[in-house]
RNA sequence: GGCGGGGUAGCUCAGAUGGUUAGAGCGCAGGAUUCAUAACCCUGAGGUCACGGGUUCAACUCCCGUCUCCGCUACCA
């Protein structure tokens, strides 16, 4: 299979530094990662294991203030946690390096120069945001403002964390800077665009000739190629102070965008393991370079990073990009500030030595071909039906079989009958059905394969009977305990890839150094005469019920906790009277109301304002039906300057109060005397 | 609204270029067995393949429409 490649380079997406690693990260990327290096290697392949910490970006400064401590101080802190808990996961990485180290600045400088030279990139003059008393430019995250379709007042530039919604910082309301608090100002600043625009037939050419791809990531692609105007430009700098200076003339107080740099600490990463021969994974024709990410990172390892490295022109592109859906737990999305999620580092305190069960489990319900649901019972019932039960019990039959009849040592096969020829062929065969799943990325099933040879074991011990035929014809239970061993032995083999701390212990307990992937075709991998070195053969135990219905709890007490703490925000700094008199807030009543075709929440409003009669756009058509809200008396803000939506022009804003879950209700005086056009002062 | 990906047994999922009785694991029921972590092994029940049309000798598989879930995107003054 793709014989044309002689080396593989794989790397792993570079987790961001501003958080530890769960499960979901480990299943999307780490885990299929490092089973198909761990393969590779095992096959004899020449392949290299890239991956490390991403360190630059605003998300870092944030996440700086908000601990209080530097940005230094937080990379080097989440760098440490995630790097021992990839070690502690057995995710074997040839280098875990970090965007932060020198020989990353210079290579991605000296990227950006060579794109610069080339004349690649277009520059563009923007209005960005800018806090006067802080004397910088804002990235998004450092803005807050109301948000405009939930009403969130502390909604983030980019994203309102309440509904979801992603949005530009101009279009918050009453924006303000997270620096000094004051209101930010937009000013005029330069930056490097990548024109992605004049890229799309290059790149549409480059992704059609792989669409052998996973469908979920080939239609992504496409998604981004055909839908609205197609590509657009895309900033490679930003006007920040944490990251990798822009090493062009005139680019003081800017920095490389991260998604910039992050990719290339791929191939830095690679340069710091093989300082010599870097190239012959990078630049080299013969070379295969295989992106392991999580669906949130399509987009940039799929056309921008490739983009990138079409226009520098000296390196090899993706080759594949076997992207992941996303787990979810419980039933709900993982996320981080909600707290729901399963910490690799605290899996471990709670499930010590158990990291293969989460790697099975995880392998097993990996998000493959759609977005998969983690639950803790189905991890226990894993646990206990299949690897204690089938694959753990197996194991444990035959050396409890070898050591009570031949003192643990490995009688000789004498004589096969048809029987075991036809057992001995299955289990030469397995190997290849498992590294063919694993060559198309299909880990579930090259998994299922794995199990499948422990099945075959249990049903040779149970249709052989060797605990009876050992008072009739001891003879005949040589052979078959040494054709039992033999697979024990192969299944130590096949399932390193998956368990790899499982397969060093089945490894011992059968007293054998470590087999390479090829001997598993073979069917004499114990010698006779060989002596087994077991003591306890147990390698799974079983979970019990209570523990799992303590991780339930912590979730639950995890959720409750945040839920309890979110509070409305603080009040706004002081305003004056004047400034609450520039504002003519009146009584109204919706007189009709339409869906704005196309959209789904905005209405299309008229208003009796008692003084005339006007139009408002309003994002309300979540909350309010049409033709429940005629005769509605509202409140609105009546002199705001209009604004055309979806092409209608809006006359002012409907007033609306907003409940802890961000729903949105009118505002209405109670009193019906208060006709159209009063003044709410 | 646009683009993309899903909706297959109780659960988690497989099902190239359409073709005999739609599969696997787990769960469940029954049986057999005792070497083994009440495990293993055998048998079985369970599905209108989201819904409605169409193409075809033949569709889970192709086409059109609808509903629904997920992601990106538009809209939110």
């Amino acid at each position: 299979m793709n014989s044309k490649f002689k080396r593989t380079l794989v790397t792993a997406a570079l987790p961001y530094a501003n958080g530890p690693v769960h499960i979901g990260h480990l299943a999307g990327c780490y885990l299929p990662a490092d089973i198909y290096t761990r393969y590779l290697r095992s096959s004899g392949r020449d392949v290299k294991f890239i991956c490390g910490s991403d360190e630059h970006g605003s998300g870092i400064t944030i996440k700086a203030k908000e601990e209080g401590i530097t940005p230094q101080q937080v990379i080097d802190k989440y760098h440490s946690i995630m790097n021992d808990a990839f070690r502690d996961f057995g995710i074997s990485f040839d280098i875990y390096s970090r965007t932060s180290k020198k020989i990353h600045h210079e290579t991605a400088s000296e990227f950006f120069k060579t794109l610069y030279k080339k004349g690649s990139f277009t520059e563009q003059v923007t209005e960005q945001y800018y806090d006067e008393t802080a004397k910088q430019f804002l990235a998004d995250r450092y803005i807050v403002g109301t948000c405009p379709k939930c009403a969130n007042p502390n909604a983030y530039g980019d994203q309102c964390e309440k509904c979801g919604t992603s949005l530009n910082a101009t279009d918050l309301i009453e924006p303000r800077s997270t620096l000094s608090g004051s209101k930010p100002v937009l000013k005029s600043t330069k930056n490097w665009f990548l024109p992605l625009d004049k890229f799309q037939p290059k790149i549409k050419a480059y992704l059609e000739k792989h669409s052998d791809w996973k469908p979920t990531v080939y239609g992504q692609c496409k998604s981004w190629l055909e839908s609205g105007d197609g590509l657009q430009p895309r900033a490679m700098t930003r006007d920040l102070d944490w990251g990798i200076p822009v090493p062009v003339e005139g680019a003081d107080g800017k920095v490389l965008y991260v998604w910039f740099d992050a990719p290339i600490g791929y191939i830095s990463a690679t340069k710091e393991l093989l300082p010599d021969t870097w190239k012959d994974y990078w630049q080299n024709e013969e070379s295969r370079l295989i992106h392991f990410i999580g669906k949130d990172n399509i987009v940039f390892h799929c056309i921008i990073f490739p983009s990138m490295l079409m226009e520098h022109g000296e390196f090899v592109l993706p080759d594949n990009v076997p992207a992941n859906e996303f787990l979810n737990l419980e039933g709900n999305k993982i996320s981080t500030s909600k707290k729901w999620a399963v910490w690799l580092h605290e899996y471990l305190q709670d499930f010590k030595d158990k990291q293969d069960v989460l790697r099975y489990t995880l392998c097993a319900n990996a998000p493959e071909s759609k977005d998969n649901d983690f639950t803790w019972k189905d991890f226990q019932t894993k646990n206990n039906s299949e690897l204690a039960d089938i694959l753990g019990n197996f194991v444990n039959r035959v050396i409890v079989l070898t050591n009570k009849n031949y003192n643990g040592i490995v009688p000789e096969a004498k004589e096969y009958t048809k029987t075991d020829l036809l057992v001995l062929d299955e289990v030469a065969k397995a190997p290849e059905k498992i590294a063919e799943a694993l060559e198309k990325f299909r880990f579930r099933e090259a998994l299922a394969e794995m199990m499948n040879l422990a099945r075959i074991g249990n049903k040779y011990l149970a249709e052989q009977e060797p605990w009876k035929l050992i008072k009739t014809d001891e003879n005949r239970v040589r052979t078959i305990m040494n054709i039992s061993l033999q697979i024990a032995a192969n299944l130590a083999i096949v399932c390193e890839p998956f368990i790899p701390f499982t397969s060093k212990k089945l490894f011992e307990l059968l007293n054998l150094s470590p087999l390479k992937w090829s001997s598993s075709r073979n069917t004499n991998n114990i010698a006779s005469g060989h002596k087994i070195g077991a003591d306890n053969a147990i390698l799974f135990s079983k979970i019990e019920d209570a523990e799992i219905a303590l991780q339930l709890e912590k979730l639950d007490k995890s959720r409750a906790s945040i839920s309890t703490a979110k509070q409305n925000p603080p009040i706004k700094a002081e305003t004056t009277f004047d400034d609450f008199n520039t504002m003519d807030i009146r009584v109204a009543t919706i007189t009709a109301a339409e869906v704005v075709p196309k959209t789904d929440k905005l209405l299309k409003l008229t208003l009796d304002t008692g003084l005339d009669v006007r139009t408002v756009v309003s994002g309300i058509a979540v909350y309010y039906k049409p033709e429940n809200i005629i005769g509605q008396k509202v409140i609105m803000l009546a002199n705001l300057a209009p604004r055309k939506i979806k092409g209608i022009e809006s006359q002012g804003m409907i007033l609306m109060a907003e409940n802890s879950k961000g729903e949105l209700c009118f505002v209405s005086p109670t009193n019906k005397e208060s006709e159209n056009g009063s003044i709410v002062k």
